[in-house]
DNA sequence: CGATATATTGAGCACATGCTCAACAAGGAA
DNA sequence: TTCCTTGTTGAGCATGTGCTCAATATATCG
């Protein structure tokens, strides 16, 4: 083997899921793109075990690309509200909203994207723990408040990008801080001071 | 014309949609399902434009079945509240996924969805209004509230039904309960007394 | 080098699916 | 009846797409 193709391939199929959807890519995109035969996408994977690690894989990139870590818990929030419906981050949503309707119906996207979801409500929930233990706000339980946020959260942006009921990006965003502020006890305006 | 075998392709692709989702019906489903010639429904619809109408349909027809008609406002909140993730609404909920995931790609199936997004969401707005107008509950922004209401409610089910991350249906009905109440100024445990 | 094993190729297959269109049927008007 | 309009049919077309498999290239070993 030249330079592991099998690899080539998996990065092929998750760059152009990050660039046009998991629901847009065939096989031929992805040999095409990693410069290799078809029949070697076969060899090596099966299509739909194949787009569900790439689906994965895309939906990682997109996260370490959305939510930048930051030093501190009251910081990494403050990141977050800032960006949770900026154009920016579209693209993650898009394909986590197109990757949890898959996984409706797909076994092996539903296991691929298990691991995704899971580790964001912990992300969040770590971050919530650390913010109450330092006194930035009070939280006692942290995993249920994250999953409330995550799911209002994943309504609004759901609005947003569907339009289905329209909604305003800002409009959203006033929603999520308000929420945010009032599941965690702080005061309305801004969660700090 | 012997009944309005148009008025039947678009009840067959209704029912259709309604028993499998709309990804799963093929124009062979309907035309079967209708009794007629698969040429008829080419002639009478494009299919992109039929799926849409009829998903519309199918949407409305499971909110219907959902959804009923109570007295007092309190009351229809009441049954919303004990409703919202039952079983029984899953089948609205799948179909409202699919649909909006659609509505992303196809400007018909986005055109057909909006009627239903805003119905339902001004009529949860109306029975808050109505609730506050009686004093059963305190809310200066019934439209504004519903939009909140319904984007968590969206978030949880979606939650619920990819299981991403895991919730189960009774632990996302209290989330959901102490959330409306929280945005009611309601007592905790009911939102009643 | 030759022989064997492994990696790789891509034309073509199998199947799915929306849609066409020449043909046919039915009802009414002349 | 004859002719025309309208409604209706379904075999077949055009296209898209995952996957096969015989052929070929490349690497490894003796």
């Amino acid at each position: 083997m030249t330079a592991d193709r099998r690899s080539a391939i998996l990065a092929a199929a998750t760059d152009l899921i990050r660039e046009n959807g998991v629901a847009a890519v065939r096989t031929r995109d992805v040999t095409t793109r990693a410069g290799v035969g078809i029949g070697l996408l076969n060899h090596y994977f099966k299509w739909g075990e194949l787009r569900a690690l790439a689906a994965a894989q895309a939906l990682w990139a997109e996260i370490e690309r959305v939510v930048p870590e930051a030093p501190a818990p009251d910081r990494q929030l403050d990141v977050f509200l800032a960006r949770a419906f900026g154009e920016d981050a579209d693209p993650l949503w898009r394909l986590w909203i197109e990757v949890t309707d898959l996984a409706m119906s797909d076994p092996d996207m539903a296991r691929a994207a298990e691991g995704c979801a899971e580790g964001i409500l912990n992300e969040l929930a770590a971050i919530l723990e650390q913010g109450a233990a330092k006194h930035y706000w009070q939280c006692p339980a942290p995993k249920a408040a994250a999953l409330r946020i995550l799911a209002f959260h994943d309504g609004l942006v759901g609005f947003v990008l569907t339009g289905l009921p329209k909604v305003e990006r800002d409009e959203a965003a006033e929603h999520f801080k308000r929420f945010v502020a009032l599941e965690l006890g702080l005061p309305q305006d801004s969660h700090k001071a």
